[in-house]
DNA sequence: TGGCTATTTGGCGAAATAGGAAAATAGATG
DNA sequence: CATCTATTTTCCTATTTCGCCAAATAGCCA
């Protein structure tokens, strides 16, 4: 039978990622920390569009902030979320369409 | 500079996989392939809802169905999709509530 | 303090997602 | 053919998500 108290944790994760924006800036942080004026550039999107999708990963628990000055540095948590680009991969090659 | 033809097929796939119900079902498929019906008495959701979520995984390239009589079985494409599970455990054990 | 920069938050409209009920479809069987 | 079962699709409504703008906040620095 169903568990939700199972399920609905992972979801909220995988919600978090479940955006091509947010995907990206996971990809960017595995690299190196970045503030959030760095990704807005790379990104192209507005500043406070940026932050939400910032704030969403951060509640997800998958990134983490400190803050620098009047900057804030967003760095990944746990890198091995990013596993899953090479299974996405996989599912795109056994696509059938 | 951020490239959406990168990020948005793997955002396709992460948003399929973000919904408890649909984490259930791939834990199911990933056991042997299952019917509808069977998958609606275990989830206890109305069928077409069912039916809906599993042709969400479907079309995102995750699992396959085959009929027989007037049944549709569907299973796992791609089993790896799973191994995201372990890392959410690790997520959630690393998160700073 | 006042101004400047970086970031977050609130509000709003548009678009996407979710789920039940009912109708439509497909195949089996009498 | 009529009917029954399993599944999908359509319709409708409620909720969530997205992205911009504008306002609020926070931390420099003169």
């Amino acid at each position: 039978m169903i568990n939700d108290s199972k399920y609905e944790p992972m979801a909220v994760i995988m919600k978090a990622m479940a955006h091509p924006t947010r995907l990206f800036i996971l990809d960017k942080l595995n690299e190196k920390e970045h503030c959030v004026c760095e990704l807005q550039e790379l990104i192209g999107a507005d500043m406070s569009t940026v932050s939400r999708h910032l704030s969403v990963l951060k509640n997800a628990g998958i990134i983490d902030c400190r803050k620098q000055n009047n900057q804030v540095f967003y760095s990944l948590l746990c890198p091995c979320v990013l596993d899953v680009y090479q299974c996405v991969i996989e599912v795109n090659k056994a696509k059938k369409f």
